[in-house]
DNA sequence: TCCTTTCTGTTGTAAATACAACCGACTTGT
DNA sequence: ACAAGTCGGTTGTATTTACAACAGAAAGGA
C-alpha cells in the first residue's frame, strides 16, 4: 500500500498533505487496496456505496448498459482520480452506473464516515481533506457540465469537434490521445459507431484533423 | 433578509442548523440578498464567481446560448436550491453557463471563503455547513448524471420518456408539473421543438400520457 | 504459423430529426 | 377593444442518423 503514497500525494484528495501524513492517514482512514483484472467490475449499478475511491493504477470506465445491451459510457477514470464521491451521501440512493476496469487496476477504498468526521487521533488534515473532497467533486461537476455540452450538440460532427477540441485544451496540445477506441468513443458521445467512423473520415478528408488509432491531431 | 430564515432553514446548505443560528450566520457569512426581475441575468457565462448562491424566492434557469442563438438549458433552480457551488473552487475557471431569472427572484450570496474557513466568532456550524455543501454538490452531481442519461437516448421519444418518468419519480406522482414550456423543454432535452411537439402528440394518441400546458400525466 | 477475435472503415436503406413556414389560440399591454 | 407578441401544434422537405451487413487489417492465442 505504501508504494502508492507518491501517487496519492498527487491526487486532489490529498493535495497539500505530506508523505508522512498520508502514511498515517492511510491507517487512520482505514484504507483498503483492492485489485481488479481487466474487464472486472469495480462497482455495479444498483449497489450501495459508503466508500470514496481513488484509482492507484490502471484505468477505469464509468458506464451503463440498458436492457437491450446498448452501452453508454459516462467517463474515464485515470490514475489518481477520485470516484464514487457522489454516492456516499446519506440520501444518495444506489449507484446509477457500473465502473469497470479497462486494464488491470488497483483501487483505494476510504470509508467516507472516517474521511468526513474528525477522528480522535492526531490527524490534522481532516478539514483539509473535506475541503479537497468538495473541490474534487466540484471539478467533477464541471466535467459533467462539459460533457452535457458535447451531448447537447445535434450532429455527430459537432459532438466530435466539441469533445476533441475540449480534450485538446485539457491536454494542452493539438495532438491528443483518447482513452477510448472507436466503439467506446461512440458510446461516450452516444452516437452510432459506423456513422461516427464515417464522419471522422470525412473530417479527415476535409483537413480538419488526422488520426491513427486513438491518437488525434486537430488542425 | 430575516424573513427568509424559514426558507434557508429548509435548504440543504443549512440543514440541521436552527433558526437563531441561521440568523447569526447570515452576518457571520457576510450574506447579501439581491433581487432580479424576470428575464434578468443573475450570472453570466465567462464571469468569475466566489460566492455560493441560494435562491430565496422565484425561479431560475441555467442555460447557454451559442453564437448562432441556439439555446441549451442545463437545468432549473427552485426555491431553496443552491447553485454556483461548482465554480467557487480555486482552479475552477469561469462560469460555463448563464443563470437567468424566469420570474422575479431573490438570491442569497455567501462568500465561499467565509463559508469554508472557520471564523473567529462562535459559529459552531461551519463544519456542518461544509459537509452540507459536499452533500449538496454531490446531489447536484447525481442530477447531472441523470440528465446525461436522458441525453444519451437516441430518439426524442426516449428522451421524453426517461425525463418524464424520472420527474414522476422525483415528484412522487404520475401527475407532474414541469418548470418548462415547450420551447424550454426542447432546449432542455436538446431536441427540436416542433419534432418534440409532434412526438408528444403521438404519445398522447397512443395513450402513453396526457398533458395540458406544462402539466403532464403518465399512464 | 495458423486460426480466431477484435477493430475500423464502407456502403445502402429505413427511420428519425432538424428546419422552415404557417396557423389558430391565448396573453399582454395600451 | 385592439394590436402585438407568445405559445403550441401541424406539415413538408432536406438532412442526418441508426442499423445491419460486410470486408480488410491488426492483434492475440494456441
Amino acid at each position: 500500500m505504501k508504494k502508492f503514497v507518491p501517487v496519492l500525494k498527487r491526487t486532489k484528495l490529498f493535495s497539500g498533505v505530506g508523505d508522512d501524513d498520508i502514511s498515517t492517514m492511510l491507517s487512520c482512514l482505514g484504507a483498503r487496496l483492492l485489485t481488479y483484472e481487466k474487464g472486472e467490475y469495480v462497482l455495479r449499478q444498483g449497489e450501495h456505496l459508503s466508500d470514496i475511491l481513488v484509482l492507484a493504477e490502471g484505468s477505469l470506465h464509468i458506464q451503463r448498459d440498458d436492457y437491450w445491451g446498448n452501452r453508454s459510457i459516462l467517463g474515464h477514470i485515470g490514475v489518481g482520480e477520485i470516484f464514487g464521491e457522489a454516492y456516499v451521501a446519506p440520501e444518495s440512493g444506489t449507484l446509477l452506473n457500473d465502473v469497470i476496469a479497462v486494464e488491470d487496476s488497483s483501487v483505494f477504498f476510504f470509508d467516507v464516515k472516517r474521511v468526513i468526521s474528525t477522528c480522535s487521533s492526531a490527524c490534522r488534515f481532516h478539514t483539509m481533506v473535506v475541503q479537497n473532497l468538495f473541490f474534487a467533486i466540484s471539478e467533477k461537476n464541471r466535467g459533467l457540465v462539459q460533457k452535457l455540452d458535447y451531448m447537447s450538440r445535434r450532429t455527430t460532427r459537432e459532438k466530435l469537434l466539441s469533445y476533441l477540441s475540449e480534450e485538446a485544451k485539457k491536454q494542452n496540445s493539438a495532438s491528443i490521445t483518447l482513452p477510448f477506441n472507436r466503439q467506446q468513443l461512440a458510446d461516450y458521445l452516444s452516437v452510432d459507431r459506423s456513422a461516427m467512423s464515417n464522419e471522422l473520415c470525412k473530417m479527415r478528408d476535409e483537413g480538419l484533423l488526422e488520426f491513427e488509432k486513438n491518437r488525434f491531431r486537430l488542425f
